[in-house]
DNA sequence: GATGAATGAGCCTTCATTCAT
DNA sequence: AATGAATGAAGGCTCATTCAT
């Protein structure tokens, strides 16, 4: 019993380990198998296919982000800039740890998009996400109306999303990618803030 | 002759159609040359092989890309935020017209990078159209350092990205996708500007 | 008219040329029609296939053997054992010449066996070979009987088909071959002809 | 465990018996599997690829034809002539028994040759093959110069080969062949070996 | 609980061959 | 008389997956 279970965990974290630096594509079951220190077969006990294997493998890492987000979101002793910023870095390691994953969350190339069960659980969660975002933008700017609050998280997501496709499918260390991006991105967060400062809520003033 | 050059064509489009879509691994001949309606030995006859089939792909629109941008950099009756907003929208709509290969030229997936001779054509590219954005950035704020214009322009080209990047593989209608998502890009690059010029050059004032 | 009979000479000579340096499997069409200097459809014209094209190879090269070997036993100036020199002398040239044709006569390998025409034609010539071979032994020993003369008939084929094939699949130089080989041949047929006079005509004596 | 072993065998005899009667290049994997009543992908399970399948084809038999001919020179019962006789016979035995690979090891057709590991090993084992043969004919007449006992060393060979060259190909049965052929070689080999200590021995006398 | 054996589907590619001009 | 366009068949090979133990 213990033995299965552990043997299930050596199967995931070698899945994981490759995900995070080869596309869903390139990885074949025999290579997981073998990292795993098991044969291919075997992980057949465990997972229905291959692309069972993924679904089990993406959602709790996507979990796990989404709930880091929304802690960060929470946390009182961060200005609401602050808290941008750290979610802004908090999804660039993400990114990084999970290479393979992220491009999987966002572009869903790889997956049959037609199994529902999944699409719709990263759906989920990605939604949740983009919720999380537009509420730490209304911590900025509480003034805003609902509308300008989803244009607003739009335009923060797709600065950040595309700072993370720039390097998401290079070989670049994940070290040099944070010192080269981070405060680029960090820049920008502020520019974004101030310009929705200045231009949504001058009742604020 | 004329057959001839029509068979090229429509495999080249059923490709980029696939290519819009799916990864490079992905993609089988076969399903290419389904969608061009032709034998996939055909397309044996206009191209090499399936990375010629690609490369012959990407390429040449590249240029029409960063040839437009470079022609709206030195168009006299544009100020230089308005230059950067045509040039955003020229981004989109190229992405748009060539959902396609967008995905390809940027995110280098798929292409066996050690193939020299492509990705230097498309890295060089690449490099002119970052520099053309970096020289636009330059005309928004003179005072820069070299070092801070390469930075500010990788940051906007990132909200650039990022956007297109946020329908790239959906199958929204262009029309549509534009009424969406070009105010938000305008603005973003408002703001971004904004804060370039405040923060970069106080000596300005 | 004129044209067309050069057009097809000049296939044929293409194809005879590769026939002696490749082997059946790995000539191709479009290779021929190249050398042939016209589109790899024009040889239908004037053959119904691949095959045929090699059957009207390679039938008149060995019928030229065939003939050649004849007007050397009936030469007047040479004795019975030149005349078996010469001979063998005329058949290594030839499967030099013809190097990958040899093969195909005699290792009727890569060429449909069923197709009777052409295997008939062949065993044709061959047997003329055969018989000229036996004759040139009765030459030299008239006392052999019909079997016996088979018997060494075969017996000499064998040394020479066996030099022969001792370098038919090599890149070895014809010049090369022939300092190496034909000394050698030439010895054993001396040596061969010199224990078929002493074993079996004793009654000469 | 057995069952794979088994699988194997069938696999490699089903190759041995194609390799026979066709050339390496005509042969398919998928034509061995059927033979082997196996699938094709099965082969690959026990072989990289069809080169390998060939050499491990090729190589054990030829070792074991290499060693039997050494021991026949070794042995002291036999007279010089005699151990000729035997060996003739031997190979004629093992081309009938192996009439696969006969053809494979001393026409190396279809063998890229640049592959060194593999046409080394044959070559070795050809080559030892080779000196087993010179050796005897120095047995035979030990006045021989070096460069003598090469010459006749390949004379003998030639006639040796060419006897099998003339049914390698053919359906013949084994004991047919056998009868008609080895007298002729027994008594060529005698006429050879006369021959040669006639010529190259005067001082032998 | 785990695995070796085996397979079918499918991939890229080549080639002889036919069709239409 | 000649050719470019197009194709089906086939080949080597890989991979996810199933079966039997």
């Amino acid at each position: 019993m213990d033995k299965s279970i552990e043997t299930k965990k050596r199967i995931l974290f070698a899945a994981s380990e490759l995900f995070s630096i080869k596309s869903y594509d390139t990885i074949t079951m025999r290579e997981i198998a073998k990292r795993a220190n098991c044969s291919h077969t075997t992980i057949y006990l465990y997972y229905k296919d291959k692309s069972d294997l993924l679904e089990k493998l993406a959602i709790p890492p996507l979990l796990t982000l989404a709930k880091r987000i929304d802690r960060i979101r929470s946390r009182k002793t961060l200005d609401p800039l602050g808290k941008l910023k750290v979610i802004g870095r908090g999804m660039i390691n993400f990114s990084i740890e999970n290479r393979s994953l992220y491009l999987t969350y966002i572009t869903v190339n790889s997956i049959k998009v037609d199994e529902d069960d999944f699409s719709s659980e990263i759906n989920a969660v990605r939604n949740s996400l983009f919720n999380s975002l537009k509420k730490v933008i209304l911590l900025n700017n509480p003034y805003l109306t609902e509308e300008e609050a989803l244009k607003y998280g739009r335009m923060i997501f797709f600065q950040i999303h595309g700072t993370i496709m720039s390097y998401i499918n290079s070989n670049e260390e994940g070290l040099s990618i944070r010192q080269r991006v981070i405060p680029i991105l960090e820049e920008a967060l502020e520019f974004l803030i101030q310009g929705i400062l200045d231009k949504a809520g001058p009742q604020i003033k």
